[in-house]
DNA sequence: AATTTATGTTTCAAGTGTGAAACAAAAGGA
DNA sequence: TCCTTTTGTTTCACACTTGAAACATAAATT
């Protein structure tokens, strides 16, 4: 078992196992091994057993890893066993949106409070949530023990909401507005840029190299300037 | 100006560069310089300058960019200047959250469709979207030339649907199904998976390394097995 | 007791992205 | 005309991730 520090892009693996461990075991499987789990959903096997071992040693030589015991040791792994107060900044579409996004409950997080600084907003309710005063942050913060903050606000107030996130004592941030926040100190900020990714399509869309779609133009290549 | 293939992080770099220049531009600024771009908002000069020269020479040495010549090469670089029709399957909170979200209209993509299997939601409308059977996607696809898919179905069917998908000749997908689909032929997939980021900030809230935080249990590291 | 299976662990090579440094070339200003 | 600024471009070192290979070790089976 090592101690050197984990990288994201394992613990986000740690997710896929636990998911597919899920799988499995609802379909009443006991027990897998490091290869069965890669064949069946296109992982690789070496990387699952180093990934694991960097957390202990959870397998049986010659058997594989029991299921439910697995599950149990990534449950805690993640801190899935926890749960977690969250508070969403900006009560516009997206806002709302995800203040009953089923996936929070799914995970250990459950929405405690909105916030807005809009006037007609406050104290509206959207499902059982209720929309606060982004003024009364700090205290509204501390009366739900909130300890996840999502902003979901436009870009040019991201930059201030995280300010206010961090003065709070708050130190997991998953950002929805279109601009990468660092984070600061001992502070974890997900930046989920919807943009980027719809972008990202676009580009590869218009992209010359896309032969086969009719969006193709001849010379879209040479967006070269000559003056 | 080089032909190489251009890496993913080279043009989701663009998409932020453009919102930087619409920043600049928005508060009346003419021209900028890679250094000036980058300290204003964080970013590494060199990279810039070498992001941009996959695409063609933009700049002018002494003065720097012009900006909104910039954005229009960038616009067209990413293909912001052409329409996508976009059919998202699955209308349920997700989905029909996704349907008015209004990052999708900011971009050039408009939503044409929501798809469902379920018989009491086909026919309703979602704003202005009206919600199909998932049975006649072929042809609805056909009829609205929808180009994007957005995949906001459970997990468990989001294999299925991206088969649909790719049959009726979509080359763009993004896919919010908490399962990370993989791109078959000319495909392309972005997997948005939130319950991945939401997984990982709970990770870094519960992981030992976390001194400040009061949910750290001593040896909650030491989950090794002695059988 | 021997064999088989599959983990835990180390090592290595390959690929990729990042960022610094250096420098020629072009544009504008003094 | 010379100098300054800043791009465009190359090169290099560093870091990180991946995936393969090899092997000792432990458990189960025969």
């Amino acid at each position: 078992m090592k101690v050197e520090k984990i990288s994201e892009l394992t613990t986000n693996r740690l997710s896929i196992y636990l998911r597919c461990l899920n799988d499995l075991a609802a379909q009443g499987a006991k027990t897998v091994s490091s290869d069965g789990l890669a064949k069946k959903f296109h992982l690789n096997s070496a990387q699952i057993r180093k990934d694991l071992a960097y957390f202990g040693e959870f397998g049986v030589r010659g058997v594989g890893y029991y299921i439910d015991d697995l599950r149990k040791h990534l449950t805690k792994i993640l801190g899935l066993d926890k749960k977690h107060c969250v508070g969403i900044i900006g009560a516009g579409r997206l806002g709302t949106a995800l203040a009953d996004y089923y996936g929070f409950a799914q995970s250990n997080f459950s929405v405690a409070a909105l916030f807005d600084a809009d006037q007609d907003k406050i104290g509206q309710k959207v499902g059982t949530v209720e929309i606060f005063d982004i003024k009364s942050f700090a205290e509204t913060v501390k009366k739900y023990k909130i300890d996840v903050a999502v902003i979901a606000v436009p870009a040019e107030f991201a930059q201030d909401v995280l300010e206010q996130i961090t003065n709070s004592g708050i130190k997991a941030v998953m950002n929805f507005a279109p601009i990468p926040l660092r984070a600061k100190g001992d502070v974890k900020i997900k930046n989920v840029d919807l943009t980027i990714s719809l972008e990202s399509l676009s580009y590869f869309l218009a992209k010359p190299s896309n032969k086969n779609g009719k969006i193709l133009k001849p010379n879209a290549a040479k967006s070269r300037i000559k003056q």
